[in-house]
DNA sequence: GCCAACGTTGGC
DNA sequence: GCCAACGTTGGC
């Protein structure tokens, strides 16, 4: 056992991920074909980097940024692991980028699928209050990375503000 | 390799 | 709409 070559499953991870309810929000994923969706148009090498690691099973709190208030909308989950963007290549999509060569694409999406909303979003307010999340990317000062890990304490205390 | 200029993010 | 914080670009 545990040969070099013994696929291992990997525990579980969790991550964060922002979208701008007005452009998608958690309503539009659970009312897409299958409830899931690709997350395109990451343009962020962090953020990128951060969807590479993702594997199926993965979970994702689906933050709604740009939003009154900013909060937590609820779950969703990796399907489908990192794999090119075509938007890359559209030069009529918005997130076309000229620089990127086809024999290696520069940006990666993976598929995401809705698995619950909150049935009370968590805001950000509410969030910092919470000295259990203090150490949270997203409350750090001047974060702005749309993909971002969260630890499994945090998740944990996550799900216990959210409840069920 | 530095860094100023610029563009974007996202809370407020 | 403002603007701080951050990432990227490009001249040198």
């Amino acid at each position: 056992m545990a040969g070099r070559d013994t696929k291992k499953a990997r525990t579980r991870r969790y991550w964060l991920m922002k979208s701008e309810p007005s452009v998608f929000s958690i309503d539009d994923l659970a009312a897409s074909p299958k409830q899931t969706t690709s997350w395109d148009g990451v343009r962020n090498y962090q953020a990128r980097n951060f969807m590479r690691e993702m594997e199926p099973g993965d979970q994702i709190l689906f933050y709604h940024s740009n939003a009154d208030p900013p909060a937590i909308a609820g779950i969703a989950e990796v399907v489908k692991q990192a794999y090119p963007d075509p938007t890359q290549f559209d030069k009529k999509d918005t997130h076309y980028d000229p620089a990127s060569d086809p024999g290696a694409p520069r940006w990666e999406m993976v598929d995401i699928k809705f698995v619950r909303k909150f049935t009370q979003p968590l805001a950000l307010d509410r969030l910092r209050e919470e000295s259990q999340l203090k150490g949270m990317v997203l409350l750090r000062k001047g974060s702005r990375l749309s993909v971002q890990p969260v630890a499994e304490k945090e998740w944990n205390h996550i799900m216990k503000l959210a409840g069920r």
